[in-house]
DNA sequence: GAGAAAAGACTTGTATCCATCTTAGATACA
DNA sequence: TGTATCTAAGATGGATACAAGTCTTTTCTC
């Protein structure tokens, strides 16, 4: 079992663990041409399962490949994250007014579940933890709604997310996220839909400018109209 | 340049082609488990290119992975066509909403260009320029709220839909098609955001019944509530 | 005949090898 | 000095070889 060819987890996972951990720390700036060979030397395997990986954080828009260049790690640009934010507005929109047309119980129960939440209240939670916390909370909004396709897209949205929130280090308002997420739980508890999704907007619009980035008319309507 | 090894496009993109073709087409029925060796041998190439077409193909939802077994075919559900169908709403709402708040010149422009759409004509069509037709419209609609995300989500979303108009085949009702994207036109064109929702909603609950599935609370209030 | 063990066919995972393409840098030339 | 060309290095794309896992079928034992 000491053969070095026995390893725990498949090379292709280790892989791509490897390169997304670059990626979201920095090790890997934007803009930079990695290539496949590179990172099989620095984890010692061939460059087989480098190649799956790079092709999945294609997929996952964290890499762009160019034929017989290399990859290029692209460039999150202030218009991607809002666009980004947006798109999450629009699903979890997508879930309140969802769950509102399923029946006030329905919400309420949602609501409460979400009440209970540690991201409702943040306490005893490291940076990490909160970090955690608060993509688990909007995903059991989002899975509530019952439609696995949403879900689905939507956490694709956290993953591209996670890369901006680490390329522009955000100084977390724990306060603030936790105070909306509570609000957002009462509105729907309450079995107020727009009041739900004008609380959930506000929170997001608080996370672009958390990231120093203008909300835009759609995110932040008090601005531009 | 005679040689076999020599072709116009690359093999990886041949055998993702050749492999979505046959998903659509219904050669590879929902539940086979194929494998890479197999669909390498019919088009006379390595499994390498296959393998990244699976790779793919799986991102995108249409085949599911399972290690040293094969690749199942992803097996279509009615509850996820409804899925599909319900995250388009979700995602063309967000696009009207956008181009609301935008102001009412922004929508009409895009009536404007909706309305001169073949899709909302529909003669000297055949039924698969309608089929192109009817994707390029709603795309249009979609790109125009300017959120690339979006735009990338939604296309996805189409790639699935794809898969599962083919399966059951649809009898496209032209007629209500057109004079649907019409009247959808025509709402933007007044700036009236709720109507061109509602416009929409209802030709999206016309596409789940023409596959012969039920709408749902959220696609057909009028059925559940 | 029934059940357990073993053999075989078939699958993917990974390494390695070769061909081709792209590009950076050296070199020749005006 | 500036430019064109040539050369070499490095990248990917694909083929092939081999190792290892999974299921099916056969065979052996009781």
């Amino acid at each position: 079992m000491s053969s070095a060819t026995a390893s725990e987890t498949p090379a292709a996972d280790r892989a791509y663990q490897h390169v997304k951990t670059g990626l979201l720390d920095g090790s890997f700036p934007d803009g930079e041409l990695l290539s496949e060979g590179e990172v099989a030397g620095a984890l010692q395997m061939s460059r087989t399962p480098v190649r799956e990986a790079f092709l999945r954080l294609q997929s996952e828009g964290f890499l762009k490949l160019y034929p017989k260049r290399g990859a290029l790690v692209v460039p999150v640009s202030a218009g991607e994250a809002r666009a980004v934010i947006e798109a999450r507005l629009a699903l979890e929109s997508f879930a309140i007014d969802k769950l509102a047309i399923e029946g006030g119980e329905a919400m309420a129960a949602v609501g409460r579940e979400l009440a209970a939440h540690p991201a409702c209240d943040g306490t005893d939670l490291t940076d990490a933890e909160m970090h955690v916390a608060d993509r688990a909370f909007h995903a059991t909004l989002v899975s509530a709604a019952g439609n696995p396709v949403v879900t689905d897209l939507y956490n694709t949205l956290r993953d591209k997310q996670m890369r901006i929130t680490s390329t522009a280090r955000t100084h977390s308002a724990r306060e603030r996220i936790t105070h909306q997420h509570a609000g957002l739980a009462e509105a729907l508890n309450a079995g107020e839909a727009e009041q739900a999704k004008k609380q959930l907007r506000e929170h997001l619009l608080g996370t672009v400018r958390a990231l120093g980035i203008a909300g835009g008319p759609y995110l932040d309507p008090a601005s531009g109209a």
